[in-house]
DNA sequence: AACACGGGGCT
DNA sequence: AGCCCAGTGTT
């Protein structure tokens, strides 16, 4: 039993708000890369970018990643470390994991080309229904809906919906919705018109509805509820972590590092020695166990600095420390590298907080 | 349905 | 201190 929502437009306005939409997106759309391509390849991995990520973050990334790694069989080739690397600092790194899973299942399966079909793309690694949606009317023109924040938020004003877009069966009225509106002469304006609405008139905060190409036919803004709109619950706060990390520096100048498990929170990426912190906080424990652990004979040993962290579940404060000494060899998953191998591999922004400090420092 | 999963920008 | 961002996978 799916919640039906009683569309505000007849048939006749609904082609209207289409033209409307559409034409005002050709028009004021900005320059970005991705608008750029007519590669499914690269509208794919702009895609998976773009998710919870904002514009301005991704167009670097984009950048990069794609002088990097120019074709679909490029990225299917490369090494783990290297597409990391390539995703340092963008957050959510299954995203790239899963990315090149399914860009190797294309490779294999569909002879490198991206499937057409929605169900088949779907049912790639990482490839949900928004970017199903998105690829499929942008890269071929497919009338599928690609619902996001930006939809939800658009739609719920335009058709004066105030379902709960946290929950996960709105986004399906949402779909079902956008079916029913969609432009079928141009699906990919269509959606990209939504999103970029969203992006730029029909915003989160204050909309600018007088500069809106569809207020007309804004059931929201004609009942005054667009600042009202969305309705979202809130999510609960996150807990809190501590931990203790060193910087080993060893006395040819090398630095301890180790490789975090392949699964969890930021899987696979490297960082410097680090245990939870106890009740206590004992900085004699610490030490112990970075002699134990490391092999190591400390000679020198000063604070750092304090680094907090912000995940969307969690937040870390790590007390970071500076330690000299010497080490006559170091076990897996530890490893001991020099700053120019350690350009290679892929640091999470609360460890790149850390170097920054010792670089400034020292 | 609820939660894990990054990081940054804006109010 | 929250909220939000061109969401998806797992349980």
């Amino acid at each position: 039993m799916t919640t039906t929502i009683e569309k505000s437009l007849n048939d006749f306005q609904i082609e209207k708000f289409q033209k409307a939409l559409v034409s005002w997106f050709h028009q004021e759309k900005r320059d970005l890369p991705w608008r750029r391509t007519e590669d499914p390849f690269r509208i794919w991995v702009s895609e998976i970018m773009l998710q919870q990520t904002r514009v301005d973050t991704v167009i670097p990334y984009y950048e990069r990643f794609i002088d990097k790694f120019p074709t679909l069989h490029d990225f299917a080739n490369a090494k783990e470390d290297e597409i990391l690397k390539a995703w340092e600092g963008l957050g959510y790194y299954s995203r790239v994991r899963n990315l090149q899973t399914a860009v190797r299942e294309v490779a294999e399966k569909y002879n490198g080309n991206v499937p057409e079909d929605p169900k088949q793309f779907q049912s790639l690694k990482g490839v949900g229904p928004y970017t199903a949606g998105a690829v499929m009317s942008i890269a071929f023109r497919k009338p599928e809906p690609a619902v996001d924040g930006n939809v939800m938020r658009v739609f719920s004003r335009v058709f004066s919906i105030e379902e709960d877009i946290a929950k996960p069966k709105t986004r399906k009225t949402f779909e079902g919705l956008v079916r029913e509106v969609i432009d079928h002469e141009d699906p990919s304006g269509f959606n990209q018109g939504i999103m970029e609405l969203g992006a730029l008139i029909c915003t989160p905060q204050s909309p600018s509805c007088l500069l809106c190409p569809v207020r007309d036919y804004c059931k929201g803004f004609h009942e005054g509820k667009e600042k009202i709109l969305p309705i979202k619950n809130t999510k609960k706060s996150s807990t809190k972590k501590k931990w203790m990390s060193a910087l080993v520096l060893t006395n040819d100048g090398q630095i301890v590092v180790q490789k975090r498990p392949e699964t969890g929170l930021l899987a696979s990426m490297w960082q410097f020695p680090m245990i939870e912190k106890g009740k206590n906080g004992d900085l004699d424990a610490f030490r112990s166990w970075l002699k134990e652990e490391l092999n190591l004979e400390i000679e020198h040993m000063e604070p750092l600095t304090t680094v907090k962290h912000v995940f969307s579940h969690v937040e870390w404060e790590i007390d970071a420390y500076v330690v000299k000494g010497s080490i006559s060899s170091v076990e897996l998953p530890y490893q001991i590298m020099t700053e120019k191998q350690m350009s290679e591999y892929a640091f999470p922004v609360p460890f790149q907080k850390m170097w920054k400090a010792f670089k400034e420092t020292h």
